[in-house]
DNA sequence: ATCCGGTGGG
DNA sequence: CCCACCGGAT
């Protein structure tokens, strides 16, 4: 395998030039990709997180028409991000982008900090998306790595190897990366990522840092997905109503009442279950 | 039944 | 490092 000092600026002109014309000709024309607004690429970021595409866009423009800007965000009750948040799984990141939300405002004036190290230490911001951010909304020339970015990468440059490391990767995304214009060419390389999904069986799966969930079908997540949409419907209930609601062995419902009250989704006064 | 995917707590 | 966290599509 050759080191990235190895390939010559002929060979990289020519991988930048497989990568736009795929992007020309069939590059996706997505919601948030119409704005350069750090709040809706913020937001939409978000809700990439372990959430197909085709899932973000029916719930994006709602949730930007309800919650436009950080400081509606940041005021909105809790119930009414996490009921707009329905369908997109993984309900603490509603919490996250909630109390982030809060912190930007009464920390930052109500923008969002334009640099890597100060997006990361918000709540439900890490590596990714904190690059992504830089990338997206602020056209910053940072090494981004994400699924769609290792899967483009391993094609082309790490084909006869069977697992390859981010750290493999990153000096390549440097060599590559179009410096003029980075929001272009990560949105790019992300849509040739997703294409070569489709006609060879994924080649991130080679990836060192990819894994395998373990199955939905009566996993805690299923449960707490069932528990939270309950209360999304009826705010205020009983232990004993969730249980005929939620339908789960009432130890596992407890469990789980429990869990979702310590990470804040959820809290117990008196005899009541509610969404704070 | 299997696939897809970032963050953060332990 | 390892594992838990959602849900819809296929």
């Amino acid at each position: 395998m050759k080191d990235y000092r190895e390939y010559t600026d002929h060979e990289i002109k020519t991988f930048q030039r497989i990568v736009y014309d795929y992007y020309q000709s069939s590059g996706r024309d997505l919601p948030w990709r119409k704005t350069h607004n750090p709040y809706e690429i913020l937001v939409s970021e978000i809700m990439l997180q372990q959430t197909q595409v085709s899932r973000v866009i029916e719930k994006y423009g709602e949730f930007i028409k309800t919650f436009p800007d950080i400081t509606s965000l940041a005021e909105a009750t809790l119930i009414d991000v996490l009921a707009m948040w329905q369908g997109l799984g993984y309900n603490r990141r509603a919490l996250s982008l909630k109390k982030l939300a809060e912190i930007v405002n009464n920390t930052y004036g109500g923008y969002i900090p334009p640099h890597v190290s100060l997006l990361m230490q918000l709540p439900g911001i890490g590596n990714a998306t904190a690059n992504a951010i830089c990338a997206f909304a602020f056209n910053h020339p940072v090494i981004f790595i994400e699924t769609n970015v290792r899967t483009v990468f391993i094609y082309h440059f790490f084909n006869t190897k069977d697992t390859v490391k981010d750290s493999e990767i990153s000096p390549l995304v440097e060599r590559t990366l179009d410096y003029d214009n980075p929001r272009q060419w990560y949105n790019a390389l992300m849509d040739y990522g997703v294409a070569l999904k489709k006609y060879c069986s994924n080649p991130g799966r080679k990836s060192a840092h990819h894994t395998v969930q373990s199955s939905f079908e009566g996993s805690a997540r299923q449960v707490r997905g069932a528990i939270l949409k309950a209360l999304v419907i009826k705010n205020r209930q009983s232990f004993n109503e969730l249980i005929d609601v939620v339908c789960y062995d009432p130890d596992v419902v407890k469990k789980n009442i429990q869990a979702l009250e310590k990470e804040g989704l959820i809290a117990n006064k008196g005899r009541y279950i509610f969404i704070p």
